[in-house]
DNA sequence: TGAGTTTGTTGTTTGAATTGACAATTTACC
DNA sequence: GGTAAATTGTCAATTCAAACAACAAACTCA
């Protein structure tokens, strides 16, 4: 008998239940994407009927998650159709919990940050302090939260390795941490269902969602940070997670014979050719803000630090080229300090990438730097309550809302 | 408006027929990766309805796809169940188009090689003489098949780079073709539906049906062969392919900084640093099969030979680990000769490799040989069409159905 | 042999999507 | 300004795939 490890989610049938819920998945879904879409564009996305478009609609509106509104302007001969928008009191808390702070947001379902706080960290965080600390925060702001929204989860940005499917912090080397149940954990004082994932695959999702790779379903991100390199892949619209959750450690994979090591002690890799350290060091800076980097190198004259960047950009080159050569993706976002190299010599970048990469690969990808945005961890560890929820929308109905009379 | 290049196919919605076919669709794909079935194990399976297996069952053995049988032997308390299995009769025509010669077979759902012939091609191949040649081949033995006989398309394998899609051969450095049509130059001359992809990623597609891949959705598969080093990559279930079908050029990643080209003037690459060549130099061979070849290469005391294998053995290490932080995979199969280096030393391949891994990725993973098996490549290229077939079972009314009195 | 268990079958029910008819609302054109 | 054409929304009726309930069939075990 095909046991439980063996079958896949297609092996299971489907009955009238999972139809409909697969088709008001597919609703909320193009919403989250496009935004505001009439009827009209839903019928035609979808494929189904006028009618069942009129119930599916109907349903999501009594579900809370959705609201119709005439349409403004002119739209072209015949009866306009009405517009279909996702609700803004439907939100998640974002949680990002880094080496020195700990931030906190609300995001609703258009991907706005309704709110923010950020709490130093003390040092030697353990994970019961992390997850205090990050609790706190959230029954601050779930305090202040309107009446009427609805709260559909948690979801938290890891610098590390994470078994997703459990939750599980399997190796923090920022904090020293392993095997930090951190998911239940928060789970327990919140009482709110938590979704926690690597940093940089959410950074990722957020550049698909908000970004520079909105129109994209097959990607390569990579970031560069005070902690290394880190990366995230959508293949066809889906994360690349792995059997475990720890795939698109991209950060360290081998790419020369060099005896440098990266911060999980790896030779030759990557993250142990581009740092971001080497970047201040040759600047003279001791910090820099993101934006203060990148101004410094495009600013800078000095020889020593231009051939510092050139070397970094070859060896980052070689990255994205094994990257695409792998892959084949439409885009290749590099972030943080990576796009400031990008910015200091793109030309250089892209010329050595060719040299690595196949003729066929090479052809029709996009190299570009990631937008630079502050809010970009809080809308990424928000796509993944976002994504249960959307799997599922009529399980909505199942979690918190705040009480209390509504502000007309 | 979402337009076709933004729409995912979960965007569309879905009606009672699409329910139908996937549910159908999930009965052949259970009873082709798990053989025999019993109709309780189906229900158990899909977690359908007793009443509607037996529906779908009875659609299917319409459609000539299955057969009932009683179960022999004792099978518990309760009346015994009804076991399900794929016909033999339904047949994909398998081809390899290989630098040698072009190997054509026909190979039933239950993944038997029912016909298989070789035919040495003419030096300076053009796609045009290859698909003939092909061709030539598939109306001899369709001559041949059994009345009652139904054929549901071709699969070909490739040496080089596949737009899967459009059945475009993009690059294959072994024939020097470019841009070449092969899917529809078949199709158009054979009648028969085409689907055709890159070799070594249908060398993993075989390896999960059919080889040591059997029980795992999460695969790395490395190829070595006299062209090189291919990949393939299965993530979830599915195979990977990139956005244009070019992705898992696992061979052309570089790895160190050394000037060695591989077959493609790529340097530093896995694919210069594991060369076959170089292996058959060290032995004193000119030519020779995969079994002597490891025969030899396990059988020799010369310390030069070691030394290669050493050298060769360290670079593969680093490959494997490179792709183990890349996609966090249950197990990576080394093929071809690929798998004598491994046989060779595999404490010194594994001991390597996890000093080039994060310790969470590689705590769960296998490395292991494939099962040498001559017909690798036939399994596989039948897959592509088996595969078309299983997501719409009830197509396979449309195909063409070798007529005449039936053998009893 | 009879109780208990599991599976297959038949007739009926359920409910999600579709169909067809018609009303509502806009643009285009005389 | 008026009318035709086009498009969208809604309602009642229809369709049909899956589920349900009840019963028959076929096995094991004591």
């Amino acid at each position: 008998m095909p046991n439980s490890l063996l079958s896949t989610a297609s092996d299971r049938g489907r009955n009238r239940e999972d139809l409909r819920e697969h088709n008001l998945s597919a609703l909320v879904g193009l919403l989250h994407r496009f935004g505001t879409l009439s009827r009209a564009q839903l019928t035609a996305s979808t494929g189904l009927n006028r009618t069942t478009i009129s119930n599916l609609v109907a349903e999501l509106k009594d579900l809370g998650l959705v609201y119709e509104s005439q349409s403004a302007g002119p739209t072209g001969v015949g009866r306009p159709s009405v517009n279909v928008s996702l609700s803004g009191d439907v939100v998640a808390f974002a949680v990002n919990t880094a080496l020195d702070a700990t931030t906190v947001g609300v995001v609703n379902l258009l991907g706005q940050v309704l709110m923010k706080a950020r709490r130093p960290n003390p040092a030697n965080l353990t994970p019961a302090m992390a997850v205090q600390i990050a609790n706190d925060l959230i029954i601050h702001m779930r305090a202040k939260l309107s009446p009427g929204t609805r709260i559909i989860g948690v979801g938290v940005a890891i610098p590390g390795q994470v078994r997703v499917a459990e939750g599980l912090v399997r190796f923090a080397p920022a904090f020293n941490w392993i095997n930090a149940p951190f998911g239940p954990m928060l789970n327990k004082l919140s009482g709110l269902p938590v979704f926690i994932d690597n940093d940089a695959s959410l950074g990722c999702l957020a550049e698909r969602t908000m970004g520079s790779a909105r129109k994209f379903s097959n990607i390569v991100y990579l970031f560069g940070g005070t902690n290394g390199v880190g990366g995230g892949v959508v293949i066809d619209g889906q994360q690349l997670r792995g059997a475990s959750g720890f795939a698109s450690e991209l950060g360290h994979i081998r790419i020369s014979d060099s005896d440098r090591e990266d911060y999980s002690g790896l030779v030759g890799t990557l993250e142990a050719a581009v740092r971001r350290d080497r970047l201040l060091k040759v600047l003279g800076l001791k910090t820099a803000t993101e934006d203060e980097l990148e101004a410094a190198v495009l600013a800078t004259d000095s020889l020593e630090a231009i051939a510092e960047f050139q070397e970094q950009i070859d060896s980052l080159a070689i990255g994205v080229a094994n990257l695409v050569n792998i892959f084949n993706p439409q885009i290749v976002i590099l972030s943080g300090f990576l796009a400031s190299l990008f910015k200091f010599d793109h030309d250089r970048l892209l010329e050595e990438f060719r040299k690595h990469t196949l003729v066929a690969s090479q052809e029709e990808v996009v190299v570009t730097p990631g937008k630079l945005n502050a809010n970009l961890l809080m809308v990424g560890a928000a796509e993944l309550p976002i994504h249960k929820m959307i799997e599922n929308p009529s399980s909505i109905s199942d979690m918190p809302l705040i009480k209390g009379r509504r502000k007309i």
